[in-house]
DNA sequence: ATGGTATAATAGTCAGACCATTATACCATA
DNA sequence: TATGGTATAATGGTCTGACTATTATACCAT
């Protein structure tokens, strides 16, 4: 009904005014800014407020502030947004679901891409997870070490970086709920025979299989994963 | 080979800090902390210091601060985390692809989700919103502004708040990206009966053809876009 | 060449002040 | 009694100016 009207804190105007400045000049990582100071005036602001900016962007992994140096444009580093997630108390059950349905949605979107452009080099590492997996049926640290990391080869088999980065912050999500939410000892033979279908199906560039079998290795995984937690 | 050695600054320390007392008290969303000056006279540190860890928590989506009201532990935000997605520098073509790419494979993914949810409203909505843009063949701005009004009801069909986060930072990238390389005048028919491909499918509960559709939808734009900022 | 040392630039931290917002209690009016 | 205005005070938001700690750089000694 009615837009907001709130007017945005100082330090988030100005976080908006560095990210224009990042994007409009085309700065890439390693490129530097202008120090604080410098910053401060060109904005008419305190310095307070400007590193109050700074500070964020640095924590989010955007930028990276050094003394004598200044401050630069660091390569975005999703896994920077988690550092500081582990503490979130309400990763509640409906965050959860939430949150790996949009998995799940991803992962059967990006199937055409991964099909077509997955190489043999890929293939082959997805494999050996396989193997792997099937070899820590009884280590469940191991075994989700390489499920993780068969998961991450496909978005890495979209040569796609939004992609990458997008699965990584699903991945790292997951990995912290993990440690509180999930039941760690019991692997479920099923849910390793999902894997292999995907892998199958891939080989085989099936689309369709395949999107079914992603979509079965998430169903069976979210409805246990719902009656062993309820 | 060695551990880091660095010395942690004082506001990582005051988070830790932080974290800390949140865990340590099974704090839980809504609950307060102390004031920034209790805080700051409690740890022996200025405000500054605890201000700048609690703005970087703040941005994380963990705490929430009000005047008046002070610090409290916030509930969880997805959109906190995708926030910071549409940093990534510098907004070339091959970023674009990407973007597109990724939001192709968000868009089919969810369908299954979609299908199954979507209420009559929201099928009204986007009937409207089609409707609108096939009046506004000739104004491009309007037609664009219903354009991703209708693929928004699509997120929000899904029911999903982490799947709707994504979506709004996916499109904010998009309407960025317009601004600067889009052509904002030509609209193509054929972008037009996609959507109305989309709708259909979707009312008739067709997930194979809503795929489909959307497949081409973005398949199409995305070639038109090549051609012509080649 | 290699390693130490001085210098200066820059982020990090601090103290204290004042401004802006807003939760709360109280009051006025219908 | 209920509704809406108003004053108050607590709290985050912003600013100023200073000092400290770190470190890139240039220079020097061996």
């Amino acid at each position: 009904m009615f837009n907001s009207i709130e007017k945005e804190n100082l330090s988030k105007r100005i976080i908006g005014a560095i990210k224009n400045h990042i994007l409009q000049n085309g700065l890439m990582p390693g490129d530097r800014l202008a120090t604080e100071r410098e910053m401060a005036e060109a904005f008419g602001v305190s310095r307070t407020s400007v590193r109050e900016a700074v500070k964020i962007l640095e924590a989010i992994g955007v930028l990276e502030a050094r003394p004598k140096h200044g401050i630069s444009v660091r390569e975005f580093d999703p896994q920077a947004l988690f550092k500081y997630l582990s503490f979130i108390p309400s990763i509640n059950k409906k965050t959860i679901i939430e949150m790996y349905e949009l998995r799940r949605a991803v992962d059967i979107g990006i199937v055409e891409m991964v099909i077509e452009r997955v190489t043999e080099d890929q293939l082959e590492a997805m494999r050996q997870h396989l193997e792997a997996m099937r070899k820590a049926l009884k280590r469940s640290v191991e075994f989700y070490t390489h499920d993780w990391a068969f998961h991450f080869a496909t978005y890495e088999a979209t040569g796609n970086l939004a992609t990458q980065a997008l699965g990584r912050v699903l991945s790292e999500f997951f990995v912290t709920a993990h440690r509180e939410w999930w039941d760690w000892e019991s692997i479920d033979l099923e849910h390793f025979q999902n894997h292999e279908r995907i892998f199958l199906a891939l080989k085989a560039r099936d689309p369709d299989g395949m999107r079914q079998a992603v979509w079965d290795h998430f169903d069976t995984g979210l409805k246990q994963w719902v009656k062993r937690t309820q």
